[in-house]
DNA sequence: CGGCATCCGGGAAGATACTG
DNA sequence: CAGTATCTTCCCGGATGCCG
């Protein structure tokens, strides 16, 4: 059963055109964005469910199941007493990164990007490194964000801006707002409420916020 | 019929993601290659299925509606006596290069690709762009591709490649086979066969060969 | 709750035949 | 040559249920 969909060539694309493989291998609805769900770290089965809105368990199952098949994504069990299954991109997996930042930075000039829907916490840090500006970023700067229970930080230095999971001892200004609160607020459709500012300086989120920039609409 | 296509909202990621976006504009199956296949230039309905092996002529029809109405993809009536209508990128459209050759690379390190599948003259000429090494590109060359009815030419100078379609007037050689056979010299599986230097000198192509490489499988 | 199997309805993709 | 019409097949999405 398994392995009659692996070995499934019916619905390749017989290409030997390496876009057209790339598509064979994570090309099916979901799987891109179950990668950009796992582009910063593991995460468990509901995880990806709370973070991929409308996808629903059976699809997720083959998802991973389809990339763990490809060499994309691997599945681990943590060690007791957590002894939670957890999915992670593997190195390879990890190199997706710059195209599916490119795919999300070209959509944005879409005239049709509607930026009012949901955002999980992942897409809100995956997009500031893709709309990062490196040259007016002079300065150091730590930013946290707190979603919920998710922590992450962002921090600039010498140009150039680093993200990750989890909390930095040194920021300057912690936000705890929903994601698309602090899209907006970042890329300027509408100011951060006061009430955003956990802890800090609301002045260093507001400098941090000139340093991402959406692209123009084609057409 | 077509409008309740375009707003049917069932089918699509409801995500402000810009890469959610993305694949609700091209994610459907076909469609970056569709896109590929009109990278270099405008192509009528016929030569979009000869470079598609497998697409069946509704689903052709389908994505080049669906890609148009995303501004992705123009029709063009090209003027009398010719008369034909030719599909084309949009200049928005010719901007997804960078991520459709990503997406490329990054499958060509797949342990499951299989580079003896058929290969359009389009996705060997995109792959020439896409792994090109700068760094032992001396001196200038220029190489004529004939596939068929189609020219292409491939120039290097400077340490920068530029491709297109139709003939080079200068080209030191002009290689004649199929697409597949000049991939195979190229990344170094078979030998060039004598009888594909249809004029010039061979040395050249040889040169040209280890301009280029495949990178490494992953895992 | 996490993960996976199963069934079902709707719809997209594939194959083929057909038309201007 | 450039699509359209039709039929079949299969994937996706939703619901339910099982089991640890």
């Amino acid at each position: 059963m398994k392995l009659e969909k692996i070995t499934n060539k019916s619905r390749r694309y017989e290409d030997a055109c390496g876009t057209a493989h790339a598509l064979d291998l994570i090309g099916e609805r979901w799987a891109m964005l179950v990668m950009r769900e796992l582009m910063l770290g593991p995460r468990r089965f509901g995880d990806l469910r709370a973070g991929l809105p409308g996808v629903s368990a059976n699809v997720l199952t083959q998802r991973l199941e389809g990339l763990e098949a490809a060499g994309v994504v691997r599945r681990r069990k943590l060690p007791p007493p957590a002894s939670v299954q957890v999915y992670e991109l593997t190195d390879w997996g990890l190199e997706a990164e710059p195209f599916i930042k490119g795919l999300g930075k070209w959509a944005a000039r879409s005239p049709l990007h509607d930026p009012s829907l949901p955002l999980s916490a992942v897409s809100m840090m995956l997009s500031l490194r893709t709309m990062f500006r490196p040259d007016p970023a002079i300065g150091s700067l730590t930013i946290g964000f707190q979603f919920g229970e998710e922590a992450f930080h962002a921090r600039v230095r010498d140009q150039a801006l680093t993200t990750g999971r989890g909390e930095a001892g040194d920021a300057d200004v912690v936000i705890a707002a929903p994601p698309p609160t602090v899209a907006a607020a970042v890329y300027g459709f509408a100011p951060l409420p006061p009430e955003a500012v956990a802890t800090g300086d609301r002045e260093a989120f507001d400098r941090f916020a000139t340093l991402f920039e959406l692209p123009d609409k084609a057409g």
